[in-house]
DNA sequence: CTAGTTGCAAAGAGTTTGCATGGCG
DNA sequence: CGCCATGCAAACTCTTTGCAACTAG
């Protein structure tokens, strides 16, 4: 019910550039496959002597979540929230998100099958896949082999 | 690497039966679409006038999700986790479960197109998917009307 | 009797909020 | 200058832990 509301206000929202602000984004862009907490965020900053307050990179970290340039999701392991680039040079946006609850590995599976799989959820389940936030578990390859 | 010590001591372990244990379990098996809180436990005994502390309840909820009776997963809203009973007569250890970002809802998708899902990504991409533990989001067909 | 279980309270982790200060535009 | 962003500390929420008392087998 809020959402509409805040799709208004984007538009209208003023877009400052602070040195914080530039910074996390920075960090995303320069290691676009890490997917790390808000906690990571805040060690990598400290051990570049350079301090954000950790409130800070909570409410940064929203901000891009909500402009869609960041995913959030949640560790497996539960509690804290994981924070990944929407990556749309690599149609991050577009396809799923394959996690193995193993080793951690992300794979991105981009392929045609996939529109298949929401056309099929689409019409007889009547549900429209949101791919930005699914991640689909499992075990990655080499993992299934060692266990 | 714990987990070859666990499946080893599952064997030996005793099981206890009491009052709190049976009272929970009995929860799930009155309730089995639940998906509930540990919180929304700890208030339905509450409001039964059957008092057990929440250090029980998440200790129950823990050996019920060792036990692969119950699923927990965690609310997209972050911070507090979801249990639901793995319901293996409606082969909740089977399908997958797509849930609404809008309204919550939790819908069963139990069909034939999964296991050809499962086997494109299996083939394809190397990867065994979980079904018990993922989550695909997305907007149910009500809510994605609404918008 | 013995080992797993419980309940309480306190500790912990992660996140959010209130408020004064700082800084972009 | 006005308004948003920041930083700090305190508050909050969910969960875990320590420990003494309890209880099933």
């Amino acid at each position: 019910m809020e959402k509409v509301d805040i799709v208004e206000s984007v538009g209208n929202k003023r877009n400052y550039h602070t040195r914080q602000q530039e910074a996390i984004s920075e960090y995303f862009r320069v290691n676009p496959g890490n997917c790390v907490t808000a906690d990571d965020i805040y060690i990598y900053f400290m051990s570049e002597n350079h301090k954000i307050g950790k409130a800070t990179i909570y409410r940064c970290l929203d901000r891009l979540v909500e402009n869609g340039e960041v995913k959030k999701f949640l560790s497996d392991s539960g509690g804290c929230a994981m924070y990944q680039l929407i990556d749309a040079d690599n149609g991050c946006d577009r396809h799923f998100h394959l996690k193995c609850t193993a080793c951690g590995r992300i794979i991105h599976m981009d392929c045609a099958f996939m529109n298949e799989f929401e056309k099929h959820i689409s019409e007889h389940h009547g549900f429209k896949v949101d791919n930005a936030r699914t991640v689909i578990y499992g075990l990655c390859g080499e993992c299934a082999a060692k266990i």
